[in-house]
DNA sequence: GCTTCGACTGTACGGCGTATAGTTGTCAAG
DNA sequence: CTTGACAACTATACGCCGTACAGTCGAAGC
């Protein structure tokens, strides 16, 4: 109606883009239907432009993705206290990583397709790698170590059983009790644990358990590594 | 020239297609190019056939990833020694499946995103169970670990620094120079340990010690954790 | 008022997966 | 020797995608 008016918000804000605007906005659709739902003309319609608008506030789409990668990271919190054992730091920092990456479904896939240096995952390296050399591992194992961790929080994610953004809960449940069916009615000579396993290889009834004993395993290892011994000196 | 000629073989074979005849082109042209360079029209004029012609022996181009992902699969050897340590034969497993994704430099970028229950699957799982469960695991915890195992094995090779399917030597190289030097020069104060490591980070002048520690690490979480000890009754 | 320029629009290109329909070579039955 | 069926493939087209390139438009500075 009016010809000046500034925020009608009836369909989407229309003040000036921002990378960090673009940025919210991607993150919001990824996590609500995938990342390959995450489009250039998707995203743009969304904010109400053009595609070629966000070519303005991003060189390309790599670099938006970039965007959102150091969007994630910087909500690790990497402030471990330095009181307690460099377990337990190893496996906060483990459970962080773990939490934000579950609070966004697309996170995960999406920091599993880039290697990705960003000043955050800078910050959360730095972090991991300072508990490592604390825990008496020369630069190398940290590094191959802090590596390790950060994958592990990533895989422990999207190998949750029935973990599969931008696709719809039914349609998950479905595709799970599909597999598990399969898996099940395998020849029970052939495939015993197979067969025995179809459960808790396609279900996760209790994901809890899941993170935990994935994390376990991980703290367990570098533990049993550690040239300080597994409980270490403090 | 001859109107009848059978197999001229100048540029492409021209014998009826077959799954196979198509997934071993279609892995071969991955292996080189990169996955991303596995375009049905690509793979179409290796073939020296039609687009179209593909779909006669596959569903959809997602059908026929999974027939790549079969082959792969199948090429892990599963014949693990049962008269040596469960621990050995837990090794021995992930070496078989590193020795693969090694070979096959589009694998495990391939098998990260697809979890994909296909027979040789089964196969490669059914026996990474029977080695968890022989070492006293129950079933539900030998699942986790045998996924776990798979995905270490497939994040190894993914994380070793340098490794990057399809794109030429001296780019990758040059790629890790820069991400070299942009690390060591980083603000000393305030990343200290990024700066030590910025070597091991992004170089990676000896693969073996990175594959090797990896599944030390892996096997020294599972030792640890087994119910029956870290080395087993037998 | 005029220019400058940051922020955005319009149009177009080449490439992708693939739906649909049409064309062939082969081969058994008549 | 013809004929029809059918497996295997071709031709064309559609709607996506990322993005190059050129044009537009409002506000800021002079």
């Amino acid at each position: 109606m009016a010809t000046k008016s500034v925020s009608e918000a009836g369909e989407t804000e229309r003040t000036r883009l921002s990378r960090a605007a673009v940025v919210d906005r991607a993150l919001a659709l990824a996590d609500a239907d995938g990342l390959d739902a995450l489009t250039i003309r998707r995203l743009a319609t969304a904010l109400g432009v053009t595609p070629m608008a966000l070519y303005w506030h991003f060189r390309s789409k790599e670099e938006l993705i970039e965007g959102l990668s150091d969007r994630i990271w910087g909500e690790i919190k990497t402030d471990v206290d330095p009181a307690s054992p460099w377990s337990g730091q190893l496996r906060s920092m483990l459970e962080s990583l773990i939490e934000v990456l579950r609070a966004h479904p697309c996170a995960s896939t999406l920091l599993m397709e880039k290697p990705s240096l960003s000043p955050s995952h800078w910050a959360a390296t730095e972090t991991t790698l300072a508990i490592l050399r604390g825990a008496g591992f020369d630069a190398q194992h940290a590094a191959e170590i802090a590596r390790s961790a950060l994958w592990t929080g990533i895989i422990l994610v999207t190998s949750e059983p029935g973990f599969d953004p931008g696709l719809p809960a039914d349609e998950r449940a479905e595709i799970q009790r599909r597999k598990q069916i399969e898996l099940a009615s395998l020849p029970p000579g052939r495939y015993p644990h197979l067969v025995e396993a179809a459960v808790p290889l396609t279900a996760c009834d209790d994901p809890e358990f899941h993170y935990r004993f994935g994390v376990d395993l991980f703290v367990a290892g570098v533990q049993a590594l550690a040239p300080s011994g597994p409980s270490g000196p403090g």
